[in-house]
DNA sequence: TCACATTTAATTGTTCGCAATTGAATGTGC
DNA sequence: GCACATTCAATTGCGAACAATTAAATGTGA
């Protein structure tokens, strides 16, 4: 039997867990579109928001550690959103390496019409809010052991 | 009680399984990088030889389709894989619309070297293949059920 | 104190990802 | 057969994402 069952074809597309994740990933992107261009966001946009809206005043370096995302991606994001007058940018008087990221009252205001964004994700994903929190939990779990993998 | 608990926030970064979705795909990419250095390949490139492994000489909209990116994506990466000559482009006789791609024997090749990245992917997820088709099989029904709802 | 390492953002260059548009080839309805 | 719509890839422009480098501020050890 030269041939494999493609059921356990290591190599096969629909076979690869990464794929399912990757492609769930650009899914979510497009439902989202729609619900954040009314609030004039990108999707990573609105996860920098989400972090502001928890804290506020915070350094780019924990932003980044929260999003697991770098200066290099969040410097002109950043820039983006203070142009949008929704964050200000100020270098940290005790620690001069450091800018802060502080929300302006519009983007405070922002908070308010966010709100009803997870509530329409809830509805596409079509799915009851245990289930969703339980695959949610599994995920996190798979992400923090291959980024354990990394840090060697 | 003005505050709500923190663990049914749906505004909260850590309850939104989109963003568990989407840290574990950069998870994913960080754990291939180094993997697929050696093969030459980026992630989404290494998508299209996975596509192109399983069925050879396909136009440019059925691995669109199948791995659910578009022409302003795929063009210039197959491009780039033209130029790596792992792949050929040429017109349809058929439809002169279409783009064929085809693999170079350069590109049939390489997936001999490619049989290595699944189980090395496996090693750090640390968690066992059941468990993984699991998940996967979830992840897939979640982001079907995202796709059916874009669709109208 | 002073040389040296570390930390932090910013910058540069390459590659995705997608919306919107273009242009050529094909299909269709009359 | 001919106007019309549709299909398909390519193109353009913008916003991530990240590696690698730079530069400034801070910390550390002798």
């Amino acid at each position: 039997m030269a041939r494999k069952s493609t059921a356990v074809d290591p190599l096969r597309l629909d076979n690869q867990i990464c794929f399912a994740v990757y492609s769930a990933t650009h899914a979510f992107n497009r439902v989202y579109k729609p619900l954040l261009d009314r609030l004039g966001l990108t999707y990573p946009q609105y996860l920098v928001m989400l972090v502001l809206w928890e804290r506020d005043d915070v350094p780019v370096k924990e932003i980044g550690e929260k999003l697991f995302l770098d200066s290099g991606t969040l410097t002109p994001l950043l820039k983006r959103l203070e142009a949008a007058h929704l964050v200000r940018r100020t270098r940290s008087r005790e620690d001069e390496r450091q800018v802060l990221i502080a929300l302006t009252p519009q983007g405070h205001a922002l908070k308010e019409k966010a709100r009803s964004v997870p509530q329409s994700i809830l509805a596409a994903s079509d799915c009851s809010v245990s289930e969703l929190v339980a695959m949610k939990d599994e995920i996190v779990a798979l992400r923090d052991r291959l980024n354990a993998v990394i840090g060697e």
